[in-house]
RNA sequence: GGUCCCAUCGUCUAGUGGUUAGGACAUCAGGUUUUCAUCCUGGAAACAGGGGUUCAAUUCCCCUUGGGACUACCA
């Protein structure tokens, strides 16, 4: 029975590395039937941090990787917190001083600052000198009477090489002379994270560790510790580092590492689930699809695919991801709602990942146009300004004219349609476009004959209808599209960039498009 | 310093004892479009170096170089 766990520490966030651990415990458990938990490391009296456990929590479930064990979802063997489970460490630990596989210490911080400090300077690997080993049972007594504060530190064979067979890495070996002796219970009485780690694993019946790569070093102390204790270590899987652009371990002070912070930009959980995945792991052989839902990273992930080196985490290609991911959402979404409003609605892709929707029936594409339009409110909501939002009618044409530019990156819509809510003062040069020969000249005939066109066009409310007059004047002046529609999209928007003409018109209305039209025409009289 | 891990385009990666070393992001060029974006087409771009083993190595082995992690009464 596969059991994996993800073990974090409450320090107050959660790691996107961590969150990829998370991931892949999660995948190779859903993978191979079996169960995952959650277990919080919590045995850092300094470092805890109030709330933390719960934030985490969130975060899981937000991710949508559900636990079947954990705080809060008792399983048989809990709890999963281990600052409650302490009298069980404290049990192990006096055991392996009973069996000879650790002893006391009484070494006070100063000595081992100082006992480094020289083994440094001689160039020696800083380690444990041993020195209370060689106390012999009455110093030991004497101190226990005087009440002196002591660790129990885990007595490493030095004679020993541990070997053990990773997963990811194959074979690996360390000589015991190299292996610190590590402190096992603190002072406190308070377990160090690799015994209680150990201990946790084994009565969690924990059958595969995937973690970390920095923990490969402290392994072989742990294998030490199950051989002490008799029992079988789980398998081992290492996974590789998330980098910085440097290559150094993803830290926070080279940008942002919190899931939250990528909750906060607006990243959807299918989108980082699938960005993360991808970092250290690839389906292999002819698969060139990268977009992978939560089920189909369970069904391809092995671990044999799990790469050896650490992967430099690319925002650019996150974003892409997620563009990806909402254009699906989307659309799939918009597919449903108008299959729901009529089961013949005629569903087209226009280009890759775009779809249009055609009804029938008039109404129909009304009330599917409101459910689109709600559905693009819904996802720039937040960052629009309420003044923006105060013509709920208007702003559903608005931002229609900019769905891609939302599904791309929602947050920057507000400068996307800042133009539609004042009339900025501009060039006249904007006006005029040397490629497409629009000249001072042929802006000032076209912008006179849209107007005209324009006053005399009784249903604004259509696109249709607007482009259909337009093209008359195209027509009529005897102009390529460009010369018209230039110079109209110019004075409408008063942006070097923006979206086409019709639906600026459309979304903008009669009045306020003759209002731009007749401002424009003014700035090109004064030349 | 010591121990351990790692090494294919700028980045994420596929891949094999014999391949024109493939894809994606980013980038550049061209095209469509009323501008931007989208979309389409195309380009540039990698097997760290040196030794072996072999008829043949990017692939297997060794060394070098480079990078990283760990080196706490933190996890």
């Amino acid at each position: 029975m596969v059991r994996t766990r993800f073990a974090p520490s409450p320090t107050g966030y959660l790691h996107i590395g961590g969150l990829r651990t998370a991931l892949y415990n999660y995948l190779y458990a859903r993978k191979h039937g079996g169960k995952f938990l959650l277990r919080i490391e919590d045995t850092d009296q300094k470092r805890y941090v109030e709330g933390a456990t719960q934030h985490i929590i969130d975060m899981i479930n937000w991710a949508g990787l559900d636990f079947d064990e954990g705080p809060g979802k008792e399983g048989d063997v809990g709890p999963y917190i281990q600052s409650e489970r302490t009298a069980l460490y404290q049990k192990h630990a006096y055991e392996l001083l009973e069996k000879g596989h650790a002893y006391r210490c009484f070494c006070t911080a100063e000595r081992l600052d100082e006992m480094r400090n020289t083994q440094v300077a001689q160039k020696k690997a800083p380690m444990y000198d041993r020195h209370c080993l060689y106390l012999s049972e009455e110093e030991i007594q004497k101190k226990l009477a005087e009440g002196a504060p002591f660790v129990i530190r885990q007595k490493v064979p030095s004679g020993d090489v541990v070997k053990f067979k990773d997963l990811i890495r194959g074979n690996v070996s360390f000589s015991g002379k190299t292996i610190d002796d590590q402190v096992l219970l603190k002072s406190d009485e308070f377990p160090t994270y690799h015994l209680a780690n150990v201990v946790d694993d084994h009565y969690m019946n924990i059958s595969h560790v995937i973690r970390g790569e920095e923990w490969l070093p402290s392994t072989p102390k742990h294998i030490l510790l199950y051989q002490a204790f008799g029992w079988t270590p789980p398998e081992f899987a290492h996974i590789p580092l998330l980098l910085n652009k440097d290559r150094s371990k993803l830290s926070k002070r080279q940008g942002d590492v919190s899931v939250e912070d990528y909750i906060n930009k607006g990243y959807t959980r299918e989108a980082l689930l699938n960005f993360i995945a991808f970092l250290g792991w690839h389906p292999g052989g002819a698969q060139e699809n990268e977009l992978f839902s939560l089920e189909e990273l369970i069904n391809n992930f092995s671990m044999e695919k799990v790469h050896k080196a650490g992967a430099i985490f690319d925002i650019e290609k996150l974003d892409w991801i997620n563009w990806q991911w909402n254009r699906r959402n989307y659309h799939e979404y918009l597919t449903k709602k108008a299959k729901e409003i009529d089961a013949n609605v005629n569903i087209e892709e226009l280009k890759k990942g775009a779809f249009s929707y055609n009804f029938n029936d008039t109404n129909n594409a009304a009330a599917f146009f409101e459910i689109r339009t709600n559905k693009l409110i819904e996802m720039c909501e937040e960052n629009l300004p309420a003044e923006m939002k105060s013509n709920k009618e208007k702003l559903r044409k608005i931002l229609i004219s900019v769905e891609e530019k939302i599904l791309r990156d929602s947050k920057e819509i507000k400068s996307q349609i800042d133009f539609y809510f004042e009339d900025k003062p501009y060039e006249k040069d904007l006006l005029t476009h040397e490629k497409m020969n629009v000249d001072l000249e042929v802006a000032k005939n076209s912008l006179l004959a849209i107007r005209e066109k324009f006053e005399s066009l009784d249903d604004f409310n259509s696109e249709e209808k607007i482009k259909n007059a337009l093209m008359e004047v195209v027509e009529k002046l005897g102009y390529k599209n460009g010369q018209v529609l230039w110079p109209l999209r110019a004075a409408l928007t008063g942006e070097q960039f923006s979206p086409g003409a019709f639906e600026v018109a459309w979304a903008l209305g009669k009045e306020p498009s003759l209002g731009r039209i007749n401002k424009a025409l003014i700035e090109l009289e004064k030349a």
